[in-house]
DNA sequence: CGAATAGTGTCTTTAAGACACTATTGA
DNA sequence: TCAATAGTGTCTTAAAGACACTATTCG
């Protein structure tokens, strides 16, 4: 049987102290007008990963060679597209700030449920927003969040965002500094905000994490 | 574009002390006669999950409902059929035991390197494998690769197998009977081999564990 | 009996969490 | 000065690992 695939793509990001997924409005039937994930037709079978870089690249606005992309699921659907049976093949990443890109909004993951997505994209977005939860305990992704150079706190503000939690800011920096590969230190330090300057850091080498970050009430 | 898309299967199960992998010899061009994973193709869009469940209960001769099947990956291959482009979306599964179905051979997973399998049927695999070893942390699937009645011993060598490591007996018998819903005890004890017999336990319910059963060298 | 395997007790070490305390800025 | 935030010290507690020890079977 011959199926039409689109790629579509969940892109998260933090902006003031909220998690965002980007979304945009479909342009054509069916379900003009409504908010979609971003995506695009798979135009060759041995294309897939490049259609996903395509998709950050066009639609998200970002050059995908500064993103990690990462396959998240695939799903069919019957009567998705009245041209024919369709199956998406869903993606996820990270940005460290909300692009600003002509027709793309950033909606906080916590109003997906009432904004009526089209298509299974809610489901995506929960899916996506699951594993991130779930990286930040193994992997470095946090960093990825953050711009090229972060302090701890707002290393740990990306953590208390995503798992809805606060974080002891003693232990969380002793955690991470010691965490080998997760951070490295630079010479700068924050300035102009209240209370004693921070060190700024950069990302490491490290993609997982030697121990994990322990996620608080498990 | 339009692609066909196949339902590709990683099922694995412990032989003599072996971690294997479920492969069958390819009927038909392209590749007639190489080994490859069962697969079947996609007959309608929205029936993913339902040809996976296909494949195990027509390839692999176990009932699906016996399984727990999870999606691994989508790959794109742009000349994998002279028919025309395809996309190949892979599930994995664990068995308790080699099926006997007719055709079906199990493959060591060390040998898998040099068994040459059809298109990218290896690094499938040794997906497989990464998913499984890092799934006995944090879930109850070691259970799954056990009968239904099985000692600690069995089960702890389930993890000694996949990990390639030796645990201790006397830590992991603590640590598995000390996570809730990891097992439930039994009152039948084991007969007829050397030494004490051992306790019985079942499946218990928690699919996921609350803390993860360390891996030596990490 | 001894060899083998099951399972418990217990000590040591490590890591997490709580939180007191010091450090350094802006107002 | 105080309020605020950064970062260190240190105590308590929990869990992992090592391994001695007990329990129960077979030959």
């Amino acid at each position: 049987m011959q199926v039409s695939i689109s790629v579509v793509m969940v892109a998260m990001t933090v902006i003031d102290g909220e998690l965002t997924v980007a979304v945009c409005k479909r342009g054509s039937a069916p379900l003009k007008g409504r908010l979609e994930l971003p995506n695009l037709p798979l135009t060759a079978a041995d294309r897939l990963a490049q259609t996903a870089a395509d998709v950050a690249t066009e639609e998200l606005g970002c050059p995908a060679a500064d993103l990690e992309l990462e396959q998240l699921s695939a799903h069919g659907a019957a009567k998705r597209d009245p041209r024919g049976p369709a199956v998406s093949i869903a993606w996820w990443t990270v940005l460290d700030a909300p692009t600003d890109q002509e027709g793309l909004t950033y909606l906080p993951v916590a109003d997906v449920p009432t904004a009526r997505l089209a298509f299974d994209h809610a489901s995506l977005v929960s899916e996506a927003v699951d594993r991130l939860a779930r990286d930040l305990r193994y992997t470095t992704v946090a960093t990825r969040l953050c711009d090229d150079l972060f302090t701890m706190a707002q290393l740990r503000r990306v953590y208390e965002v995503v798992w809805g939690v606060e974080l002891d800011p003693a232990n969380f920096h002793r955690k991470v500094t010691g965490s080998t590969g997760f951070v490295e230190p630079t010479s700068k330090v924050s300035q102009g905000g209240p209370g004693r300057p921070a060190q700024f850091y950069r990302r490491g080498e490290a993609r997982d994490l030697v121990s994990p970050i322990t996620r608080p009430t498990d």
